[in-house]
DNA sequence: TATCCTTTGAAGCAA
DNA sequence: TTGCTTCAAAGGATA
């Protein structure tokens, strides 16, 4: 079992979780299925199985990868397929051609990574304020319908030749709903151990952490345009929440 | 250029 | 403990 921030395993929680009203049943005895035959590898054996040798505590490592192709045909029983894999393939070898920045972890620019500077201007860039601006930003591991999403984003785009990712997430919303609870557990497999394995990169991280980047200005224009106000447990507004979603077709949905 | 839209799930926080 | 809020991805639309 994993135990979460509040010293619960996660599945502990999510038998504590109310039953969400979209009517998605909840997963865990097919969690305990999944651990059971195939139990969640430590993410030290990850790195084993994947070649790659990194100590998970160290901070800076954080920021290599190697990105595979991220397809999920067949979805395997480790955590690698595209967030975490070769995690930590040319880590200790800066500038190594085949690293690329873990995608949880982003310059606070958002933008570049960081230019090489001139050592003479060293003492200036290590003042802290600049340290603090340069720390980069360390992303929420990506729950199961992100997962989800993004495996099946460009499926949808190519079916419906949709570009306008609202639509697209409607679809997904509604197909991720029609998945059965088998192929829905490989998805929370694959974010539990995302989870383990961000936890276990960045044992201090936490969700607050990021909280406050993102300027939202959308709830005070939410609750003007909806007469409650305020959004439903599912982040959905009522008037949205109670319209049925229309029937499309399985080659839609 | 920044934010919205739209989805579900995880996590944080106030009451 | 409950219920609400924020963020995670994505890219066209909008202010």
């Amino acid at each position: 079992m994993v135990p979460t921030g509040n010293g619960l395993t996660w599945t502990e929680r999510h038998n504590k979780a109310s039953q969400p009203s979209h009517g998605v049943p909840q997963l865990s005895p097919l969690y305990d299925h999944f651990s059971s035959p195939h139990p969640t590898p430590a993410p030290a054996d990850i790195s084993q199985k994947q070649g790659v040798h990194r100590p998970l505590q160290t901070p800076d490592l954080s920021g290599f990868y190697s990105l595979t192709s991220g397809s999920m045909g067949q979805l395997p029983h480790t955590v690698s397929w595209f967030t975490h894999p070769p995690l930590m393939l040319g880590s200790g070898v800066p500038g190594h051609p085949a690293a690329i920045p873990h995608p949880a972890i982003v310059p606070s620019s958002g933008k570049q990574e960081l230019q090489p500077y001139d050592r003479s201007l060293k003492a200036q860039a290590d003042s802290k304020a600049e340290k603090e601006a340069k720390k980069p930003t360390i992303k929420k591991p990506l729950n199961a319908f992100m997962l989800y999403m993004k495996e099946m984003r460009a499926k949808v785009i190519a079916e419906c030749t949709l570009k306008e990712s609202a639509a697209i997430n409607q679809i997904l919303g509604r197909r991720w709903h029609a998945l059965s609870r088998e192929e829905q557990a490989k998805y929370y497999e694959l974010a539990r151990k995302e989870r383990q394995l961000h936890m276990q990169l960045y044992p201090g991280w936490s969700a607050r952490d990021n909280y406050g980047k993102k300027k939202r200005r959308s709830r005070e224009k939410h609750q003007e345009s909806n007469s409650g106000g305020k959004r439903n447990a599912f982040g959905t507004y009522p008037e949205k929440a109670a319209a049925p979603a229309p029937f499309l077709p399985m080659t839609v949905l």
